[in-house]
This record gives C-alpha cells, sequence and structure tokens, in this order.
DNA sequence: AGCTCTTGACAAGTTACCTCA
DNA sequence: GATGAGGTAACTTGTCAAGAG
C-alpha cells in the first residue's frame, strides 16, 4: 500500500507539496531481500526510489522534515551473535533446536553475516529469563504457522520479559531492526528464550516503531497543511489585490492592437488558443476545480496516487481556490 | 524459459494475558 | 478484592520472494 499526496503545481516559488507515505511493504521488503542480506536495515530500503515517507515542500513555508533520528553507526560491541554464547549455549532449557539445527557449529561461520554484533553481553549478568519455567513446557514452533501444534491443551501463556531481556532486544533492535535466523538464535540463547519469542519480539517492535512514526508523519503532515492553508490565503488575498489594481488602470488599453496578445478578461494568449499551457498562473489557478477530493487530488498529483491525506484536505478552507468564484466567460470574440 | 508448488519471512490485524491505577 | 484501561506477547491471515521440480 501505498499513500501519496501532492498538492499545487510549484511555479517559480509558489508553494508545493508533495508528500507521499509508502506504507506498503512492497519495497521495503524488496529493498531488504535483493540486498542479499536478511537482516538489512530497513530504514535503509528507504533510499529506495520509493521511500517510506517522502516530503517535498518547495515554498517559502520553511517546514523541514524532522531529522531522521540519526542511526548510530554500528557500534561494535563484544558480542558476535554468528558465534555461540558462551553460557547460555546448550543449557537454555527453552531452547528448541528445530529452527537451526544444532545451531553452535554452524554459527562459527558467517557466510551472509550482516554484521551481527549486539551491543550488550547479558551472559555476564547470568542472566535468566522469567519464561524458564514456561519455556520448559513448550516444545517451540519450527515456523511462525505452527502456533496450534505445540503443548497442546496448554494455551498461550503470557510471559512477561525482563527488563534486563527487554533492554537487551532493544539494544539488538537498534543495531539490527530484522534478524537473520543465525542472530535470532544467538540472540535467543543468549536471553534464554526460544527463537520464536525474539522473532515475534522484533516484529511486534517493529509495528510499534511504525505506528510511533506514522503518528508523527499525521502531526506533521496536519502541521504542512495548515501552514500551506495560510499560505495559500494570503497569496489569494495578495493576488486578488493585483487584480483590482489592474481593473482600475488597464494597463494593455494603452497598448497597439498588434500588440495584445493575450485577452483581458480570460487571460489566454490568443495566438495559440487551444493550448492550456498558456493559460497565465492565475487563470490556471482560478480554474474550476474539481468537485471530489479524490479528483483534486488526481489533478494535483502527476502520479495519481491514491491517498489517505486527501482526508487531511478535505476541508474546503485547504481548497481555497476550489471556493473561488468561476471567473466570467470570456467574451465572444476571445479566441 | 515459463509454470506451479512449497517454504520462509514479514506486515497488518487481532486476541488474550498481565499490570497497574 | 473487583474492574477497566493500557501495554504487549502471542497468534492469524495474507502477501511476497526464492527455490525446487
Amino acid at each position: 500500500m501505498e499513500l501519496g499526496l501532492s498538492l499545487g503545481a510549484a511555479d517559480g516559488g509558489r508553494p508545493e507539496l508533495v508528500l507521499g507515505l509508502g506504507v506498503g511493504r512492497g519495497e521495503e521488503e524488496r529493498g531488504r531481500r535483493e540486498g542479499g542480506v536478511v537482516g538489512a536495515r530497513w530504514w535503509e530500503a528507504a533510499a529506495s526510489p520509493e521511500p517510506s515517507v517522502r516530503l517535498s515542500l518547495v515554498t517559502s513555508v520553511g517546514l523541514r522534515w524532522p531529522s531522521e533520528n540519526g542511526r548510530s553507526a554500528a557500534r561494535a560491541r563484544g558480542f558476535d551473535v554468528n558465534r555461540a554464547p558462551s553460557v547460555a549455549a546448550g543449557d537454555a532449557p527453552g531452547m528448541e533446536e528445530d529452527e537451526e539445527g544444532p545451531a553452535a557449529p554452524a554459527l562459527s561461520s558467517s557466510p551472509n553475516d550482516s554484521g551481527g554484533s549486539f551491543p550488550l553481553d547479558l551472559s555476564a549478568h547470568g542472566l535468566r529469563g522469567p519464561t524458564d519455567a514456561a519455556a520448559q513446557g513448550g516444545g517451540g514452533r519450527s515456523s511462525s504457522r505452527a502456533s496450534d501444534d505445540d503443548e497442546g491443551a496448554s494455551a498461550r501463556k503470557k510471559l512477561r520479559l525482563s527488563k534486563e531481556q527487554s533492554a537487551f532486544l532493544e539494544e539488538s533492535f537498534k543495531e539490527h531492526s530484522t534478524l537473520n535466523p543465525k542472530q535470532k538464535v544467538a540472540l535467543a540463547k543468549q536471553l534464554n528464550l526460544r527463537p520464536r519469542q525474539v522473532e515475534v519480539w522484533f516484529q511486534n517492535r517493529r509495528a510499534r516503531t511504525k505506528l510511533k512514526q506514522t503518528e508523527v508523519d499525521c502531526e506533521y503532515l496536519k502541521r504542512c497543511c495548515e501552514t500551506l492553508t495560510k499560505e495559500n490565503r494570503r497569496l489569494h488575498k495578495e493576488l486578488a489585490e493585483l487584480r483590482a489594481l489592474k481593473t482600475a488602470r488597464p494597463f494593455y488599453m494603452h497598448l497597439p492592437a498588434t500588440t495584445l496578445s493575450m485577452c483581458p478578461s480570460c487571460e489566454r494568449v490568443a495566438s495559440n488558443p487551444a493550448s492550456a499551457s498558456t493559460l497565465a498562473p492565475e487563470a490556471a489557478a482560478t480554474a474550476p476545480a474539481p468537485t471530489t477530493a479524490a479528483a483534486r487530488t488526481a489533478v494535483a498529483s502527476p502520479e495519481h496516487r491514491p491517498s489517505s491525506f486527501a482526508a487531511l484536505f478535505a476541508d474546503p478552507r485547504s481548497f481555497p481556490l476550489a471556493t473561488q468564484p468561476r471567473p466570467p466567460p470570456p467574451p465572444s470574440n476571445c479566441l
């Protein structure tokens, strides 16, 4: 899914807002996979031609997109997930081997190592999760679809992760928002969790991040919209004043008839009546606006993206142009 | 090469459990 | 102690890509 909005055409300093919110996983996941590294960072996929959030403001409004909360350079710290953890290897009660098989030997080399280094070494703290007991009971799942074939009647138990586990996972998430299988298993061993639990935690964490980011984006776009609406109003006021000035003293009346190249009423260039591109910017601005929000968006955006952001602009105040009275029809002698 | 099927991973949405006021 | 809200672990479903046949 992709949401997009484009508002207004730039014309030499005119406000232009081009908003695109790529919510879909298409590009994101494609970028991740085509990178050949399972653990590639999703925010790197944002550099793809279809970023998850793209904003271009060519306006005097002076708004800037909030800076990315700078991904810190990979902090190399003493925990290589591709190496078997010193403590937990083999003695993690909840560990199943269906995810990786006998993982430890295979972990020593990492063909697709995406630089897996986790920040903390909780093994030094003798970390014991609160889930030990619960983890014993369940054989794990080998895939995310196998949720109903384990531990028979024992319904899902809500396991609260300890503070240390959460902090460790959080730090890991800062380094890699996605995990490759080896990282997952190593992390699970380190934390005495099942790999499935680590996987679920990362999925939920990504979802929370995205939700939070969406809220931030929405707030920001609302502010953009308000600011642009104000700016639009101001420009219209200015335009009305200029028009009033012009009708009071029509300068073209003093020009010879042969040099009169523009109809004073419709402002259409007489020599090329068929071309819409010959419309003066003001005339284009005062052209009848499409009635539906979707049509407005389609007109405004060359890419014709459907957009839920259109709702933000559904308020007629956001389309002052549409509320302008229709310009009088050109005189009959007008080309 | 093109097609179908399987598998694995993930996003999005939902459910259910736990904690706390 | 009961209760409702909020947080979140766990689950379900759908989609996509890669690989095998």
